[in-house]
DNA sequence: GTAATTTCTCAAGTGCACTTGAGATCAAGA
DNA sequence: TCTTGATCTCAAGTGCACTTGAGAAATTAC
């Protein structure tokens, strides 16, 4: 073993595929060296990096989003206890701002589609709040 | 025109693309006639239905789940309000439910996260409440 | 030392929710 | 009538988040 967690050591340790791990890789979420036989070895950083991007799919981030609030780790040296809470903090205003526009949709349910009252644009549901505006037209955002 | 509306009409009335309204009907979710000379022809309570798709959306719903809700209308004639009333009293039990799995999410992320304890099985983010367990194994669900 | 397991790379496949394009037909206004 | 625009079908493409498969090399277990 040498040095670090080999890709199936972190794959038990996270629950992930070995294949997602690689993948992730290559969206720049983990930077993993290379032992003299070309095989990955991770640092144990690795596993609380790859449970935070679990966890952030969870909460309904993109890959993406995820990927670039990451750049703000150090990519070698494990993150500190200030890094984690620096980014969490970021990620907790979109978490907030989603249960809000959550719960404004809830509420207008009732009222709304209840009342049979949906029609063009007038109704609340058609367009609630513009939730989807911020991420520009096109659907394939927002699921769960 | 005739009788009924025309896709083109559909598509201005929800704001939806004419490829979607069709790919939709490939799923059951509207069920247009066909006039003399082959073309769809839509009611107007089809605005209504395709509105309730697209609130959905918004609110997380698969398509495949929406579809699976909308079979409870009436394929042909307009859903009377008691239609639309019992199908939305369903999704709000599942609206609810997301909101109270974000929220517990979002609890934990100051205390967890934040802490820098991130790490193996003891995490409560790591899997917090197995939220994403009740969709089975495989990712891809949950986006916002 | 040999067999079994893991890992490697790279290309291609999967599922969802659509969009785009090609080639043809239908409908409507001047 | 003619021509422009809308609609038709069907196949293929798109973006996200991965997975699967093939063939080869490295590592580990016995």
């Amino acid at each position: 073993m040498s040095q670090g967690l080999t890709i199936g050591d972190l794959a038990d340790r996270t629950g992930l595929a070995v294949s997602a791990i690689r993948f992730y890789e290559t969206h720049g979420i983990v930077h993993p060296v290379r032992n003299a036989g070309g095989h990955r070895r991770y640092a144990r950083a690795d596993i609380r990096r790859l449970s935070f991007v679990m966890a952030a799919q969870k909460l309904g981030f993109a890959l993406s989003d995820i990927a670039a609030h990451m750049t703000h780790l150090p990519a070698h040296k494990a993150p500190t206890k200030a890094d984690w809470t620096r980014i969490s903090r970021l990620m907790k205003r979109d978490i907030d701002a989603r249960i809000t526009a959550l719960e404004t949709l809830r509420d207008t349910l009732d009222g709304c589609i209840g009342c049979g009252c949906l029609s063009l644009k007038s109704c609340a549901l058609y367009n609630p709040a513009d939730v989807q505006g911020r991420d520009g037209p096109g659907p394939r955002k927002l699921m769960a």
